[in-house]
DNA sequence: CATCACGGTATCCTTTTTGACACTATGGGC
DNA sequence: GCCCATAGTGTCAAAAAGGATACCGTGATG
């Protein structure tokens, strides 16, 4: 996907490609679906998409608050606990996520997934 | 951005993943955006979008087109003539294109790509 | 005859992204 | 003492995406 994620001042990107550009990387999208329904510890994360590794998870979740997406929250206890919420304006992309998931509902599964 | 693009088949993908697949590229968002409002030829493209090559558009395009979201017509003409139009389904993408520039409008201009 | 536009291809190279795997600190349970 | 869970980090390497550049055939144009 697309390579511009926060990195990238003033991109000519329009509006749609700076969207794009956020929520691009092959797990992003996951997360941030998973965190509308509420907050999630690392774990709770990995065992809901299984196949993430560690390593990409984190790098994920890293980006994404970055770009002010969600918010880490570390607890300074005995075992690690960190909690990922969506921030306000990570929430506010609902309607963007709603809108794919409509349309991939809609569009993907009978035609391509199960005839392939 | 995700690797997915039409070619594994049921990944366990959830919707939005499959669809941000078909939208995942660097250029095909400002492609499918520049078709809504009509067709284009191949050097249109390239004169809305400056900053492609000419190597970039046609991966694109053809990734588009076997994705079934554009449809090439080409003319057996003394100079090529090749026009891309958006096909029903591509269309049918438009709620989730203006999701994401709404989204965009809203929440990246003044804050980041001004500020920085 | 040389050049331009059209709509690409082909080849090579660099940057990004993703993945595998090992390793860490701490405290609790057995 | 050894292993487990938590939430990572670090290193290395493979794969994918993107970019630069050159080339093709045709017909009109100069």
């Amino acid at each position: 996907m697309p390579r511009m994620s926060s990195k990238v001042p003033g991109v000519q990107g329009c509006a749609v490609e700076r969207t794009l550009g956020l929520i691009d990387g092959k797990w992003k999208i996951v997360v941030l679906y998973k965190l509308l329904r509420g907050t999630l510890r690392f774990n709770e994360l990995r065992r809901l998409i299984p196949s993430v590794t560690q390593r990409m998870l984190t790098h994920q979740l890293r980006e994404l608050e970055a770009d002010g997406l969600i918010i880490r929250t570390v607890y300074a206890q005995v075992p690690p606990r960190v909690e990922y919420t969506l921030s306000p304006r990570g929430r506010s992309l609902e309607p963007v996520l709603m809108a794919m998931k409509e349309w991939g509902d809609a569009n993907l599964p009978s035609q391509e997934a199960q005839a392939a």
